[in-house]
DNA sequence: AGCACGCCGACT
DNA sequence: GTCGGCGTGCTC
């Protein structure tokens, strides 16, 4: 008869805590609420054993158990546990971070009652209705052809909820109960010979098999996707498909929704409050959701009949979460796969390095899609244009702006892509060469001339713009650099009267904001579209065929050595939004280093040869995959602090052959937000001599007393 | 991480 | 006389 519980707590201490339970009905992965010194918290009891273990005090008893969550597996709290050895965080931390919010509380959660889902059957009759002058009304009548809740009603537009209402009311917009929602199924596609054996090998794999899926961009991935997992459905079994953190989670959410109609789905991002969340967690644990579709926390949601696991966009950086719990949810995805004994596919059009290793190690099966899946479609003609002695006309090269003519000409939409927002990245003084920067971080201030302020990208901080220079005195403040607001501002004189759409963090900070201007390019409503990053994945345009990039640059020489990868990668996304269909598209690359290597690749339109050349020079230069690294950061008020504290974290791990022990520097970027930082980079040559290296320092490391330092471990870096 | 306990400077 | 600074130590 078991008379403790041992749990985990959201406390920084590697430990369970030994509770008495008396008078409740625990099991192991129950939820409970427990006293903890002064305070209660919410734990999760992960062992019940007749003794305390080796606590020798008086022990507590259970206060509660909480019943709002049903007790969770013992492979999700296996999985976090290993999450837990394997980033070397504590066990109760990661627990609390795999669960939905609500249930990190000392508070019961009560489930909601079924959502009722409103949308249209006639839509045309609902737009008679609307006034033509309430386009963001009309948008979202629009937006009624596929089911939406009222939370997902209030995400389009403030004011969204409040009109549905009225017209459902007016039996215009019908409703119905959540799950019983059956949308107009979308047929599947017919597969090419490459996608028919993906597919085919897909379906038939069983126990844990590692696919990497790569397709170039436009080979139809998503399709594979899709008819491998109606396949997965038939048998019963759950689906998870985690996706990079970006926007355009709801339309691959709509397209998933579309082919299986009737199939539950739950989705997991970050568009969601913390109650649709724990709704739709709750409905995978209990394994009514059939499909799972979420960014990387998704990744630790219990599924009961899990099936089968894709990991789209696998390269992508937001994959890796960059603060606290440092994991990588591709990694722990692979790790679940092994665990739960199910095939994963890891797609992407430009795959990691890590990823790309493992398939020619052939660790991974190796499935590629060489072919763009719309017959007769051909992937767009990439041109560089040297800027090297060339002067430019507002940032653009006079071919790009010969080719914008032509394209417009044509009637089609124009996409420039310029990674950096604001109006120009430096102001700086014409007299003495002063430069405004934060006085945060070591980093430029940002001219935002439409705000008129001055803004830091890294920690926030926004100051009113300068008049004089506050070293010599001088008034002439110059902007220097492009920013997508100034080539905003610039773009009207050289196109006079056509349509410019800015989409950037700026332009698109409330919610609704993004999906708006979205929707005006889809419509025609916009000639040329500035974007940054925000618009490189995913989008699909019809009438967009050429692409100009400006300042690609930024990715080569740089310290980080999977700068160029990433820069591959974000260039052939960006150059995917050209020519979807039949038209082959154009993209334009304005470099100064046009004779550098990687642009011969690219331009080879392969990344099979750069992947191959870049893990060569890995393997060579001893850099990840070829070896396993982990990275101490720390930070203070005094960079020599940080620097001390690093030392002395050296100092507890013990040399030894094939480990090498990096002297603590200063990082790239010293200070941020207020604190001077530093890190120590250790390499081992496998992750299991890693793994034992800091198993075996970081006791010793974490009773140090350090003062006013600050420190994290990151186990597989993938910034440094 | 919280939160309490503990021992030294400027205030109603 | 006390309110409050943050150093240090503990949490089953």
């Amino acid at each position: 008869m078991a008379s403790f519980a041992l749990v985990a707590l959201d406390v920084p201490l590697k430990k369970l805590f030994a509770y008495e339970v008396a008078n409740f009905t625990v099991a192991v992965g129950s939820r409970v609420l427990v006293p903890f010194g002064p305070r209660r918290l919410s734990g999760v009891v992960m062992q019940l054993r007749a003794d305390a273990a080796d606590f020798t005090g008086t022990p507590k008893s259970i206060l509660a158990v909480f019943n709002d969550l049903p007790a969770l597996p013992q492979n999700t709290l296996q999985l976090c546990q290993f999450v837990a050895d394997y980033y070397h965080y504590p066990i109760g931390a990661v627990i609390s971070a795999a669960l939905p919010t609500v249930f990190r509380a000392n508070s019961l959660f009560s489930e909601p009652a079924a959502s009722t889902v409103y949308f249209v059957e006639a839509l045309e009759s609902l737009l008679s209705q609307i006034s033509k002058r309430a386009p963001a009304q009309r948008r979202v009548a629009e937006a009624l052809l596929v089911p939406h809740t009222p939370a997902a009603l209030r995400r389009l537009h403030d004011s969204a909820w409040r009109w549905v209402k009225a017209w459902h009311e007016a039996g215009w917009v019908q409703s119905a109960a959540e799950e019983k929602c059956v949308g107009l199924a979308s047929a599947a596609l017919p597969l090419n010979v490459e996608q028919s054996a993906a597919v085919a090998e897909l379906v038939q794999a069983s126990g844990f098999s590692p696919f990497l899926l790569y397709g170039i961009t436009g080979s139809g991935k998503t399709e594979v996707y899709l008819q491998t997992i109606a396949q997965v459905l038939a048998r019963g079994l759950q689906v998870l498909v985690l996706i990079p953190e970006i926007n355009l989670t709801p339309q691959l959410e709509g397209r998933f929704r579309a082919r299986f109609p009737g199939v539950r789905m739950a989705a997991l991002h970050s568009g969601l409050n913390n109650t649709e969340r724990a709704v739709n967690w709750l409905a995978a644990l209990r394994g009514e959701a059939q499909i799972v579709l979420g960014t990387r926390l998704a990744v630790f949601t219990p599924l009961p009949k899990l099936g089968m696991i894709i990991v789209d966009e696998e390269h992508d950086p937001s994959f890796k979460q960059q603060e606290g719990l440092r994991y990588s949810a591709r990694d722990v995805a692979v790790y679940r796969a092994r665990q739960a004994n199910v095939p994963i596919v890891l797609g992407s059009a430009t795959p990691s390095i890590e990823s790309w290793a493992n398939a020619k190690a052939k660790r991974y099966r190796l499935l590629p899609l060489t072919q763009r899946a719309v017959p007769g479609a051909v992937l767009p003609k990439i041109v560089l244009l040297p800027t090297k002695n060339v002067s430019l006309v507002d940032g653009l090269h006079v071919m790009a702006l010969a080719a914008m003519h032509a394209a417009l000409e044509r009637g089609e939409q124009v996409l420039i892509f310029l990674n950096r927002r604001g109006f120009s990245p430096v102001l700086q003084c014409g007299e003495c060469g002063w430069m405004a920067s934060c006085s945060h971080c070591s980093a430029r201030l940002v001219l935002h001339l439409k705000e008129r302020r001055l803004r830091c990208h890294h920690c926030g901080h926004e100051e009113a713009i300068t008049a004089a220079c506050p070293d010599c005195g001088n008034h002439d403040l110059k902007p220097v650099g492009q920013g997508t607001q100034r080539l905003e501002d610039a773009l009207p004189q050289h196109f006079p009267g056509k349509k410019i759409l800015r989409i950037d963090r700026d332009s698109t900070c409330k919610k609704g904001e993004l999906d708006a201007a979205l929707a005006q390019v889809h419509s025609g409503d916009a000639d040329i579209l500035i974007g940054t990053q925000m618009l490189a994945k995913g989008h699909d345009f019809d009438q967009l065929n050429c692409v100009v990039v400006l300042n690609a640059d930024t990715g080569l020489y740089s310290v980080d050595f999977r700068a160029e990868e990433r820069l591959f990668a974000l260039l052939t996304q960006v150059a995917g939004r050209a020519g979807r269909r039949e038209n082959p598209g154009e993209v334009f690359i304005q470099t100064a280093f046009s004779d550098h290597p990687f642009y011969h690749q690219l331009l080879a339109r392969d990344y099979a040869p750069f992947a191959d050349r870049t893990l060569a020079e890995r393997n060579m230069l001893l850099l990840p995959p070829a070896n396993a690294w982990a990275l101490f950061r720390a930070d203070a008020p005094e960079l020599e602090q940080a620097l001390a504290a690093l030392s002395d974290i050296r100092k507890c791990i013990s040399p030894e052959p094939d480990l090498v022990l990096n002297q603590p520097v200063a990082a790239t970027m010293l200070k941020k937000a207020g604190v001077e930082r530093a890190q120590l980079l250790i390499a081992a040559k496998s992750k299991a001599q890693l793994q034992a290296v800091l198993g075996e320092a970081l006791p010793t490391i974490q009773a140090l007393k350090l003062g006013k330092v600050r420190w994290t471990l990151d186990v597989d870096p993938v910034e440094v």
